[in-house]
RNA sequence: GGGCGUGUGGCCUAGUCUGGAUAUGGCGACAGCCUCCUAAGCUGUAGAACGGGGGUUCGAAUCCCCCUACGCCCGCCA
């Protein structure tokens, strides 16, 4: 038996076919009303012509007919209302939730296998919050796949090569550190940068530089093994900073590719004289290019080296021969480079193409952020900032932790603001980079959610009943504010499902404000430990909620703290 | 010049794919609520006919066309 409201909307839908007639493959549009007119509603409008009646009739005609197990169904105007009956809701809901637990909305294992390409910035210094938007989408959909039963690789596409990084590597093969500025933290990507600017700043002085940097650049791609090797061990120090940095916001890779692989194995050449075989690849001055829809993408010098779009094909070549689908989360720079990627692949004949989310940029005060030029909030000092201010909003509240637990509890609310600021956007919209807003604790915030976490964790510590559901009476939970609440934990499976069908993870966001605000008011209008003759039901509540809760705070890769 | 994306109350934002019943929520403003499980909370008031214009439809924020503003891209860079 799956999650209740699957299982409702599966019956109304074989029962509308069964009672109008209608075949099996037909599209029932089902939609989701305002909660008081039901949990479903079917408009009745499109079927008139097929059935020669008005949508009134139609309507009518179903609800005197269909016959529901779960729930019912009522006639308003050219609408057929459902509503699942409030005892199911309550009892199947509470019951998956405690059997669940906090991995609650989790589907079956799907024995499918995504690799899930996030973050891939160039390692030439720490990652600043324009970036940091890349790895928060995707970790957070990496969440969501699991949930949903895939096995998920995450992996990050290290850009070892090509011209900014040979810019970097001529950088720290010629700049003495005793020239350089002192880093702004003591942290590696922050004493790495400062020769990638540097280099940068001195290449646009002095262009006589540029040859020594097409010099790194070709012999990295004549394989070079000892240019190869300091370009990789600058990538492999700015990389320990990045993930560091990472890893505080819950997000963790666990697999790396370099992309100087592909050119080191001949991987690339191969995949290149494929492509020469193609209808679509033609030369021009003997660099040969890729043609569709009248646009070109050059995979050659006309030297014969490689260029960014082959290597990134046949990396991705390689990804599909190792997974069963594929998706990428870009920056919306790349999206004609997807284009040509999905081109390239159905040339080849490549399965899986990859799905790619693209994400518009973060900028600040009206600027693009820039490592280059040194133009950025980085992520490191917004986390800390963020630490800071939730530590400050601690102090003002309590005076009853220690610091371990203050220390504790304000890493999980600044980190969890952090994410939640960044993920509640979809994907395509701009974003304006505000401190104001990043570090806003109230309203639709992260805060907010975790902070109800703490409340319900607050009633269900002080209360040391043991409560298991045979003890209980569900039917008693049947108020306004009781059956609210429940309905909405009972909409998270269906959403995670909707939310990965889409790669739109900015709805968990706006979901967890909706579960967070009917707690809110069902804490305000309902005592638990003082009810007179339903408290065990409603701690039994409260618990659900709390595993409701921490499942979702989980896929956000938000911590829930326990007290705050 | 072309392609893609975005434009919803003063500010931010959901809904747009799959057209439907009074357009979501927040910030800010104003007025209230802690002798009662944490007020990072809750309630109320004011505020948007969804960039502009046409069209399709019984019905359009949602689909089509034109225009407009902004962003990204159009490199033998990545």
């Amino acid at each position: 038996m799956g999650y209740i409201l699957d299982e409702f909307e599966n019956e109304i839908i074989r029962e509308i076919k069964n009672t109008l007639d209608l075949d099996t493959k037909i599209d029932i549009p089902l939609e989701i009303p305002d909660e008081e007119r039901g949990d479903f509603a079917l408009p009745c409008f499109i079927f008139s012509k097929h059935l020669k009646k008005s949508p009134d009739h139609i309507a009518k005609n179903l609800v005197e007919n269909i016959k529901l197990e779960l729930g019912t169904a009522e006639q308003a105007g050219p609408y057929v209302n459902f509503k699942l009956d409030n005892r199911r809701l309550v009892k199947e809901t509470i019951e998956k939730c405690l059997e669940y637990k906090e991995s609650y909305g989790k589907y079956p294992n799907k024995d499918e296998k995504i690799t899930l390409e996030h973050t891939s910035a160039n390692p030439n210094g720490p990652l600043h919050v324009g970036r940091a938007r890349n790895p928060i989408i995707g970790d957070t959909l990496v969440r969501v796949y699991e949930k949903m039963g895939f096995e998920v690789e995450r992996q990050y596409f290290v850009n070892d090569i090509g011209r900014q990084m040979a810019i970097f590597t001529w950088g720290s093969l010629n700049i003495d550190e005793d020239g350089l500025p002192e880093p702004e933290r003591d942290k590696i990507d922050y004493h790495m940068v400062r020769y990638y600017q540097k280099a940068n700043s001195l290449l646009e002085e002095n262009p006589d530089i540029e040859d020594e940097v097409r010099g790194i650049i070709h012999a990295m791609e004549q394989g070079d093994e000892d240019i190869l090797k300091v370009f990789r061990r600058n990538a492999e120090k700015v990389l320990e900073g990045v993930t560091g940095s990472l890893k505080r916001l819950n997000i963790h890779l666990n697999s790396f590719k370099n992309e100087s692989d592909f050119v080191v194995d001949g991987s690339v050449d191969e995949l290149i004289s494929k492509m020469d075989k193609t209808e679509y690849c033609e030369r021009e001055d003997g660099a040969l290019f890729f043609e569709k829809e009248g646009r070109r993408t050059f995979l050659t010098r006309d030297d014969g080296t490689n260029l960014y779009p082959a290597r990134d094909l046949a990396y991705h070549v390689w990804k599909a021969e190792r997974a069963d689908s594929l998706l990428n989360v870009l920056g919306e720079d790349h999206k004609l480079h997807g284009e040509f990627l999905r081109n390239a692949l159905n040339a080849l004949d490549i399965d899986p193409i990859p799905e790619i989310v693209f994400y518009s940029f973060v900028s600040f005060e009206g600027q693009e952020m820039s490592t280059r030029k040194g133009i950025y909030v980085t992520l490191d000092d917004l986390m800390d900032t963020a630490q800071e201010k939730a530590r400050d909003e601690i102090l003002k509240r309590r005076d009853d932790l220690s610091d371990q637990e203050i220390e504790e509890i304000s890493e999980k609310v600044g980190m969890g603001a952090v994410r939640f600021n960044i993920i509640k956007v979809q994907p395509e919209k701009p974003i304006d980079f505000k401190w104001e807003e990043a570090l806003n604790f109230q309203g639709d915030t992260g805060p907010f959610i975790q902070y109800t976490y703490a409340r319900s964790c607050g009633i269900l510590n002080k209360s040391d009943e043991e409560i298991t559901l045979e003890k209980v009476d569900l039917s008693k939970l049947k108020e306004e504010g009781e059956i609210k609440l429940i309905k909405t934990m009972a909409k998270f499976p269906k959403l995670l499902s909707g939310v990965q069908k889409q790669n739109s993870p900015h709805r968990l966001a706006k979901y967890g404000l909706e579960l967070a605000s009917e707690f809110n008011q069902f804490y305000r209008d309902h005592h638990v430990l003082k009810s007179r003759n339903k408290k065990k039901e409603r701690i039994l509540l409260v618990t659900a909620y709390k595993y409701v809760l921490k499942s979702l705070l989980d896929t956000l890769g938000i911590d829930a703290p326990e007290s705050m």
